[in-house]
DNA sequence: ATCGATACATGATCTGGATCATGTCGGAAA
DNA sequence: TTTCCGACATGATCCAGATCATGTATCGAT
């Protein structure tokens, strides 16, 4: 069978058992030992990290495709809490036969090439959001990915860390720049 | 010989030849080809995006340990300008002998490992600086990693996305909200 | 001990964008 | 066609934090 890089999990996961759990079930909990790895089949999860003050940070959204905490896989220790967002369906298999599968063939090699990609990314992201001004982000947003179409902008707002309105605003003023 | 997983790099360019770039100097250009994989020994490569409107956007730092762009490892073209940000000194291999070095013993297995590392560190950050007040990044950023030593301060308004004077302002205000 | 670089610190000012409110538009579903 | 939801849009208000200025403390190097 054929398998395109981006599908190594998939791949890898092929035949596995699959669970299901309900929106609010809880996958893993922030130290416990990862014996098994995930693979999302369907739905959403996020990995949150409760905090002092009662308050929590989502880490992650994991969807459909991908690994849960990938890193979780190299790790001893969970770091976070896995939370289904929505109705889940997810192939299960132990984590030490993840870890051998990836040996094989060349299965590392392409999800380091997955992985690679995703620092690239995140990467970028972190120093368009360093940027101080909304007008400065959506430069560097459009100058990296290009114009989105109608119906996108509401997730380049995210993207670029600031509010749907703000970022309606802007765009607004430079229509007005461009007619005069 | 024994190498730990993080030092992968280390271990694949072990013994490659090295050259050296001045500052300022140029290492590989936007569009060219990945013909050669670079592992940085020493100094300061800084990965530099042209914007149509002059200005740039320096999108990743380069330093001692780490393979200068990842993800062209796997790509046609590079994506931007690798520039020098102080004196050089890099390993250099051919693109091709790295990615057959990684298929080889389980090289391709610890490069993922630290990739998603990479990942899981990224993903935090961005979730972080997604926060809209200085006081809400400050809580996750402690909450995740803890006080650092004095001295290290200057750095955290870096990673949480903040002016130095405004974390100084909001660590004074803790101060004395603690003493009253 | 002195010098220089960098972190730490705080004041004054000003503005970009968050927030809340309210409304229109466009496309998908019934 | 009508209904409904989410994207698009814009007004009003307000304040957190950027910016600029200025000064002190700390630490490593000579």
């Amino acid at each position: 069978m054929i398998w395109i890089m981006s599908e190594i999990w998939q791949k890898i996961f092929f035949g596995a058992p699959e669970r299901i759990y309900e929106k609010g079930a809880t996958v893993f909990r922030r130290d416990d030992p990862p014996r098994f790895a995930y693979a999302v089949r369907e739905g959403m999860i996020v990995l949150r990290r409760s905090l002092a003050d009662g308050g929590a940070l989502d880490l992650q959204k994991t969807r459909k495709g991908a690994l849960l905490a990938e890193a979780s896989l190299f790790a001893d220790r969970y770091h976070c809490d896995a939370v289904c967002a929505t109705h889940v369906r997810v192939a299960c298999l132990p984590r030490r036969d993840v870890v051998s599968a990836l040996s094989e063939d060349r299965n590392a090699v392409a999800a380091l090439a997955d992985a690679s990609r995703e620092v690239q990314g995140l990467r970028s992201r972190v120093e368009v959001m360093r940027l101080k001004t909304l007008r400065a982000r959506l430069d560097a947003y459009i100058d990296l990915f290009g114009k989105p179409k109608r119906g996108e902008w509401v997730r380049i707002a995210d993207w670029i860390g600031v509010t749907p309105e703000a970022l309606y605003r802007e765009l607004a003023a430079r229509r007005k720049a461009a007619n005069i």
